[in-house]
DNA sequence: TTGTAGGCGTTATCAC
DNA sequence: GTGATAACGCCTACAA
């Protein structure tokens, strides 16, 4: 290779350049960077101007490797187009870069063989902790997470054994709840509509079973669900076949999110079914729309972005050593009855 | 410190236990890793072997100072909470993951200032590119992505003077098709509600603008305008207060994107004004919503995800030295009108 | 407060 | 096809 000046021109700055042209060793621009208040001013202001000439950017990959500690955060969701996620990762973000830390963020498209492999991505940027979503890690992944020795936070869903740490609220008891507020609305043929079919929307499902076999008003029949993504579109579509084929023996239905819920309710509104007189609807999530569209749509909000900042506080203290709360924290929820359930 | 033994128990395996273990020098496995055609199978067998009983993760940090390949590919975002923002993301997860690359992705709430910190941090981390938003960046931000002799992609608009690749479309020309149609439509007297008012925002408002002075029918005490960030609610509340203070003079409102046409219409509806009829309303993004609300609305479309995907794709083969196509690429937009504009 | 020595885990280079 | 050696850029320890 070429003899390599270095500074302003050449390749990129590193600390010995900066070091170089303040004068002073290595170890003081580290120390400028890292414990300014470690250095006399005399020394930080000349290794500052150093820093400002050269454009210096130190090397984190060096910094990490040097140091044992990356600075990073990883995080693994299932999907970057679900508007639930949004939420979440802005409470995640906000909190971790308010602490300095970055954070790496991985799609796993709801497969668990493919979160298996981009958790091992992750663990291989050394991060200093970890957050996931849900618990159907498969074991080669448990194994790495728990080798990997850092603290892990498992969100969105309460889980029986966390691998480590837990932010979530019960789907199970919140479709219950919102199932329950719908026959005690006076509904009383209530069909479910289902879209992906993960792990969480299971336990919605199992929720909403309980409460109307509770009331011996489960029927299978009524339970129309798909692997596709949910969509308003495919909401659409969900409810005008499940009209067909029932014939009108439903008065509700009970839509596993606002996707396909708003699809639903404005499908609706083109078959000429009155929401909520003729047809009862509610979802699940709580998008902001479903507040604001005629009829109201009937929901469940969970805080999202306050289970982002829960999980990343958790991480950013036990790092510090400095967490006192539990290991599962259930984040609650809250049914949200609203026009398009009110059967009167 | 302790004497550390490695492997299962200990600290993390490194290359060297693994090559220990299978009895080989470190860069045999190193091989195995990177360029597993260039080992003998016997060998190859050997490490893979003690790979997966230490459960070996590389190191990346030591990888990328060793080779000045971090496999990353730094994002900059100016919202985790605008949906624009998802598909354009997804593009980008899903060719950076199939080439192999990771994503460092930042939020910079649409600051520059805190673009020009989250890209030192981004840099700090040695990208092999930069995908940035728009081209507002502060003065020390451009010198850094420069210096830091990556490709860069700047997306979303089109620039007279890009840093170097772009990939967008012009929002000035598409709020200026947008316009024309409504006025083809008929409409008289057209408003503009606009919120955040960045960049884009600013462009659409431009485009606006231009077709209704080409028409004499520019005014500008119909422009309502807030820096408060786009919301539902709020594109419901601006609608309200500019129907109170314009008396019915209005006749259709060009919205600066679907959330506020969204909240706008709902108030409609809650107003009893009649939409398109006694109101005509259009908005920017076309939200899935947009298509399946009633009555359904107008909007401009753009594809994202093709966006998100065009940028990756740019600078995946940029890297690789295969680059052929232009250094700014117009990726087009769409108007597309529905019943919300249809005055008849 | 400042500096010296050594090593973090990996890969490039050049031998064998 | 395989291996020894020397970086990569920075930080921890210890010393002055």
């Amino acid at each position: 290779m070429e003899a390599r000046k270095r500074g302003q021109s050449g390749r990129k700055a590193t600390l010995v350049d900066v070091a170089e042209r303040a004068k002073v060793s290595a170890i003081t621009v580290s120390r400028v960077i890292n414990h300014p208040d470690k250095v006399s001013d005399e020394l930080r202001r000349r290794v500052q101007e150093a820093i400002d000439a050269l454009g210096y950017i130190p090397n984190q990959s060096a910094s990490s490797l040097a140091s044992a500690r990356s600075g990073v955060i990883g995080v693994a969701i299932p999907s970057l187009s679900n508007i639930v996620f949004n939420d979440v990762l802005r409470g995640i973000y906000d909190v971790a870069g308010a602490s300095g830390y970055k954070v790496l963020l991985v799609d796993t498209h709801y497969s668990p063989l493919e979160e298996e492999s981009m958790v091992r991505t992750l663990l291989s940027q050394s991060p200093e902790a970890m957050i996931i979503t849900g618990g159907e890690q498969t074991g080669a992944c448990q194994r790495m997470l728990k080798n990997a020795n850092v603290p892990v936070v498992q969100m969105m869903e309460l889980l029986e054994n966390p691998l480590d740490m837990n932010v979530g609220f019960s789907h199970q008891k919140a479709g219950y709840s919102m199932a329950e507020q719908i026959l005690k609305a006076g509904y009383q043929r209530v069909a479910f509509i289902g879209a992906r079919m993960d792990q969480r929307v299971q336990q919605r499902l199992a929720g909403f079973r309980e409460a109307l076999e509770q009331q011996s008003r489960f029927d299978n029949k009524l339970v129309f669900t798909t692997p596709q993504p949910s969509s308003i579109a495919l909401g659409g579509e969900l409810f005008r076949s499940m009209m067909a084929s029932t014939n009108g023996a439903v008065d509700a239905v009970f839509c596993c999110n606002d996707d396909l819920a708003l699809g639903a309710l404005f499908e609706s509104q083109r078959m000429n079914i009155n929401v909520p007189t003729e047809m009862g609807l509610c979802g699940f999530n709580d998008f902001e729309a479903s507040a604001f569209v005629n009829p109201s749509l009937s929901s469940v909000y969970a805080p999202r972005y306050d289970m982002g900042v829960k999980a990343a506080t958790m991480i950013v203290e036990v790092l510090k050593d400095e967490y006192q709360g539990e290991k599962i924290v259930d984040i609650g929820y809250e049914v949200r009855m609203r026009q398009s359930t009110h059967l009167k």
